[in-house]
DNA sequence: TCAAAAGTGTTGTCGATACACCCATGG
DNA sequence: CCATGGGTGTATCGACAACACTTTTGA
């Protein structure tokens, strides 16, 4: 057989909407090299595990999965990195995996990390080996599926509102959307939502009914991002701001 | 460094549009294992090569470009195969790249191979390796691709007609397209298509306008596939042979 | 003059936006 | 009863499907 030989990583794009931002897992490194800065989590491929096992083990490991904690989310391939030179202990092909989870508490380091935190995506210093591009292909990734799937509940918990999901459009495109006409569409679009009898009571305002994840996987017609429209957020909030 | 060691290759699903049918470009194997039986066409990582690279090298071998043919057309990742048992000779990963190229002649085997050929992409029997897995992949990633992009120009030759462009939509997605409103679709996205002064002579009807490709990438609004109406075609081509 | 293919005009429909308005709760 | 947020109704607009119609060629 001819070529040389690789070690293959997976490296994992781990997203959540916290405070109404999304945000990344990364881990700060335990180990050589790039020891003391902040990554992506990931791990080496294990003989005779397949790619998406080895990302589901390493999730699970990050998120606390071993504690209880009901992770459902979301998890597919993003893409593979191997550039000759991305690793200084070799050839090592690194396949970017991205994966949607509900807000949780932080995490627990798992592997060989020092610790491990939420940040916010736009937010992160300079990753180590090439992360800072896996990661921005995650997240346009992540804007391109909440467009055309119902992927976006896979950032909610179980149960949730349609305010909620509305929260992730947002965070997910820093955009902000209309809050009736988002109501519509996603209460209309058949298989998206289930609604449940129960109410959220406590807040202010009326009770939001609470709804559960549809078998539709599709969205017909999509939610189109209007290229002219989005990014309204990041001047409309602090608008908000000095009038409240 | 922990994880044992891989062996990665590059396989391309290289696409093109021939006697209005989506084609695909196989080898048959001069070499074990699956000698003899239908694969994508592949090779493994050189050192200090990149995978992009490596595709880019292996699809010029295979469609000719060192014999002056010029192939425009498009490249881009799809997606890593490394199920433990895929490749009988041990631990290979596989990328798989998409390739969209204009028609044209019988292509030349390069590399390893004993045969190549272009295929209907619903005509080939069980290929080798996970290789039905990887070409199905692509077929999907094309369809969708020419939904938000412009790329469908990329199956066309330098300069085309509006009618040829539909061609390759219809082709794609195995459906039919009203030629009206598609051609004020395209004629007016900016971008799309820039026309030249030159027409078609010599053929039935009013001669067409010659196009070629513009700088816009994206496509907005999308070309939506919509998803009662596809498949048109399989019912609507019988209909019409048995009128003419 | 006819057939064939390119290209334009027009109309109905559907979905999205923008926004007026009502509903249901906590303070 | 007022503020707050959930949720509905509706006018308008833009894009697209459908299809009548005109244009320009070869035979």
């Amino acid at each position: 057989m001819r070529g040389n030989l690789f070690a293959v990583a997976v490296n994992l794009v781990v997203l959540t909407v916290r405070a109404e931002r999304l945000h990344v897992l990364l881990i700060e490194r335990g180990e050589r090299p790039f020891l003391g800065e902040w990554a992506l989590p990931g791990g080496f491929v294990r003989p005779d595990e397949d790619l998406v096992h080895t990302a589901g083990r390493r999730l699970g490991e990050e998120t606390g999965a071993d504690t209880g904690h009901a992770v459902v989310g979301h998890l597919e391939q993003l893409a593979s990195y191997a550039a000759p030179d991305r690793d200084p202990r070799g050839r090592v092909l690194s396949v970017g995996y991205l994966a949607f989870v509900p807000d949780m508490p932080e995490p627990t380091p798992g592997g060989s990390a020092a610790a491990s935190a939420w940040w916010p995506v736009d937010g992160t210093g300079p990753l180590a080996f090439d992360h800072d591009r896996i990661l921005a292909d995650g997240v346009e990734r992540a804007k391109a599926k909440l467009e055309y799937t119902t992927l976006a509940a896979s950032f909610c918990p179980a149960e949730f509102t349609v305010t909620d999901l509305r929260r992730v459009y947002e965070a997910v495109w820093d955009a902000s959307l209309d809050p009736r006409n988002f109501q519509r569409k996603v209460t209309s679009t058949e298989g998206f939502l289930v609604p449940t009898a129960a109410l959220v009571t406590g807040g202010r305002g009326r009770p939001p009914r609470l709804f559960r994840r549809g078998d539709a996987t599709a969205l017909h017609p999509p939610m189109l991002r209007d290229p002219h429209r989005v990014n309204d957020r990041a001047t409309a909030a602090p608008r908000h701001d000095a009038l409240g």
